[in-house]
DNA sequence: TCAATGCTGAAGCCTTCACTTAAGTGCCTA
DNA sequence: TAGGCACTTAAGTGAAGGCTTCAGCATTGA
């Protein structure tokens, strides 16, 4: 029943990680190369490319090799494809409350009349 | 280095299932039980409780016994916590393009003087 | 041209996830 | 009070995630 909706799914994937958030966060104040990227993080550089190539996969960050150095940007579209997902779900549930309230209104006019 | 921000973490992985998405899709339309949430899908009572425990866990949906029936809500309050997060992110890499603007700009100015 | 730099690829390891089935538990109704 | 309904718990399994190390392989600068 899940329908496919691959870009999504791979960029709350993407986002779930601690350490793809903080890449993501760097990456808000700039561009950055790779080892760059890797000196805050107690951890091999390998792993740090892998984070990045998920966050690449899901489209949030691109990258560009150029000699010997990758250097990564976000890619705020993306960023702004979750947030509208977010935002029209909020927005369904408060236009729901407000019908409701609007309802609950009618019935204490009735309750008023009888 | 990655700092403990358990909420965020289990939030965006709570958002990475589809399954759970749907989830969410269909509480942001208003409450429902266990069974009536579970009935859409292709799988096991058991298995949709799980997604709905993560989703619990989250924040991002209560959930209240009543007799023998389980009722699940949405909280909204988690999901704009997610939103603001991303639009945080935006924010700061729209401001610093901003100034990038504002830089060339005044090379410009220069360049047009000397 | 040779060493150092900046990444890339592959393999392996352990943990966590997304399910499943089977067997309860407790409430509600007839 | 019996029977069914709405979950709940437990145990297990296969696949995916998050690392690691080790071994390349182009660039670059001396």
């Amino acid at each position: 029943m899940p329908e496919p909706t691959p870009n999504l799914d791979l960029m709350f994937q993407a986002l779930a990680d601690p350490t793809r958030r903080a890449l993501v966060e760097r990456l808000s104040r700039g561009p950055a190369s790779v080892s760059e990227l890797a000196l805050p993080f107690a951890m091999s550089l390998p792993g740090v490319v892998q984070h990045l190539q998920l966050l690449e996969q899901s489209g949030l960050i691109k990258t560009q090799k150029i000699g010997r150095t990758r250097t990564c940007t976000i890619d705020t579209g993306a960023l702004s494809l979750v947030e509208k997902w977010i935002n029209d779900r909020r927005i369904g549930w408060e236009r729901r409350l407000d019908r409701l309230g609007a309802f609950l209104d009618a019935e204490d006019e009735k309750g008023v009349k009888t």
